[in-house]
DNA sequence: CAATAAAATGTGATCGATCCACTTCTGATC
DNA sequence: GATCAGAAGTGGATCGATCACATTTTATTG
């Protein structure tokens, strides 16, 4: 084992018999070298083990090739968008600094205003909402993951909720016409987007909602949501911020004597393995948050390279699956 | 709104009418200045709003005060045990690069033997295997979070399995005598403790085990192992991998008829919230994943300052939670 | 108050790459 | 063989910090 110090670029160059400039040339555009040249320098790189300083080179050039990555810690951890958006990031030459906030929305801001001013990243993706009116912080790009995708498809702001229109329908279609819903953090635009899809819809067909229960994404204000309700609201249909929620509605439900599906529907959100296990199976909105990471990466590196949006590759489809948890209201 | 480049050492130093030396002395350890020049430097920094650019310093330092977490993507992110990791990593002074990786144990390694060689951070922590021998690869060194723990502990490789003794300990002492394990992925040495420990408990209790399936940590492989039984095997207790198997395997038993957990008993581990508002609810193992996520990072700084191991502050309690999923077998 | 040690500050080299302005070499073309 | 373009070399500046060492200022002491 040997500790030897990694090899440098003047080392190389003297190895190959080329000036350091050579081998620089090399690194950035193998192909403008003699192939001659090109050889000699290969060669020396190989034998050398040779791998180019990023610090000397980050200081030259004054980019870092670094994005963060901001997450809010909280209920869920969106692990599979963080998962596929920092490896849609390496794969662009990026490396991603996760950066896990805590503490409220001003927190959050300032956090990401002290990392936008570091100088040490190149852009900075937020999921979570940002608490920024500004998509650009000292030269540095921001794209929230939350709320761009919309914005992009010229769909307005309630795009990424339009799928609350064809989980009423549905419901609706098997016959509910008493709703409530069980919205998510209010902090989070699709909580309110939800909601506010969720209103509208139920008034343009005409349904009644029985109330809106304003909750934070977890299971347990699900639970309460349900169980706070009046024993003779009439409600059979229950529209759930997510699966957690939707398995509190549904504990909750069961709690007070109410059967699901038999009394009661419930719809989630996120598809969820354990809600696909659960019994009842909960219905669900399938969601792509592989193609959200990767769409949200290649938005914010289009933003670092002053290049106009990128369409999103694989336009995210969420997908509605009908399971065990929804069924015609009682006779 | 103003593009101007951030300020360098020298601005300072002449705003503030000393040499740059003096300001890097500041930026070190400010005691170490007569008060009155203290005070110039000071109000420099303010007023340009000075920021050290740590590539420069990292280039001279040799120090990139950068970690890296390396996670192997699958069906289970461990998101508590990575925020907390990256905040307590923050807190120290480091950023943190997540790197997700795809593909087999073969890919995994590379990948980290490729970041130690970088040279682009200081340390690596795995949570997940590494299948790598050593741990420290070209003086970087390596955490598997998954292991360090035991080893630390002194208590044998098996401690984070100890928790299955007392699990087939509570079930054995309801009235339970016919047990079946379905195991996590057996490239994962938590799995491969988990079942080691769980046959070891039958036989000492002089219990019966009608097998063990080795599934992969999904809800699926729970539903496969438990229809996959002969209907005469007799089975009154499932010790599942995780909750998210034992899900599986609840919903496996009663695709079969049989009731939970009347005819069959299931144990889950790691307390996740569905599994709590679940029917039947879930008994299971309570993680202080956040802990973990400290300690293995704790553990790592000490690892590069070349300290001894920390005694990890808040000894990880595995608790054990006892919910609807368990009773005595049926009579 | 001079001598001297200690503390505070200044000077200039250094890290390893890129970039720049030239000059020199090479080889194809007419 | 003169011309010319592209490839390669030369030598050094540059990025913005830290650090080893030299020098100045301050405090201490007989």
């Amino acid at each position: 084992m040997e500790p030897k110090k990694p090899a440098t670029i003047h080392q190389v160059a003297r190895l190959a018999g080329v000036s350091h400039t050579t081998v620089s040339r090399y690194l950035a555009d193998a192909d403008s070298l003699k192939p001659k040249t090109r050889v000699k320098v290969e060669f020396a790189v190989k034998t050398l083990d040779y791998r180019p300083n990023l610090v000397a080179r980050s200081m030259r050039t004054r980019r870092t090739n670094r994005l963060a990555i901001v997450l809010a810690s909280g209920p869920h951890f969106p692990g599979r968008l963080l998962a596929a958006a920092s490896e849609t990031a390496h794969k662009a030459g990026y490396q991603v600094e996760v950066v896990s906030v805590e503490g409220g929305p001003r927190a959050r801001s300032a956090r990401i205003e002290d990392l936008a001013r570091s100088g040490q990243v190149e852009g900075i993706l937020a999921i979570s909402p940002t608490g920024l009116k500004s998509k650009r912080l000292r030269q540095v790009p921001i794209v929230e993951s939350e709320t761009y995708d919309d914005k992009l498809r010229g769909l307005g702001e309630l795009a990424d909720a339009s799928e609350v229109v064809e989980i009423v329908e549905y419901l609706a279609s098997l016959g509910h016409r008493s709703f409530f819903h069980v919205a998510g953090d209010q902090d989070f635009a699709s909580a309110r987007n939800r909601k506010a899809v969720y209103l509208e819809a139920i008034e343009r067909l005409g349904l009644r909602s029985v109330g809106v229960y304003d909750g934070d994404w977890t299971a347990q204000s699900g639970f309460d949501a349900i169980t706070s309700l009046a024993g003779d609201c009439g409600v059979t249909a229950v529209v759930a911020a997510n699966d957690v929620v939707a398995m509190g509605v549904v504990r909750g439900a069961l709690s007070r004597g109410w059967s699901v599906p038999g009394d009661l529907s419930v719809f989630g959100w996120d598809d969820e393995v354990m809600g696909e296990f659960a019994t009842p199976s909960l219905s669900t909105v399938a969601v792509d948050r592989e193609a959200q990471g990767r769409d949200a990466i290649l938005r914010l590196l289009a933003e670092i390279r002053g290049e106009p949006a990128p369409e999103p590759a694989a336009r995210t489809i969420n997908r509605l699956i009908f399971r065990e948890s929804t069924a015609p209201p009682p006779a």
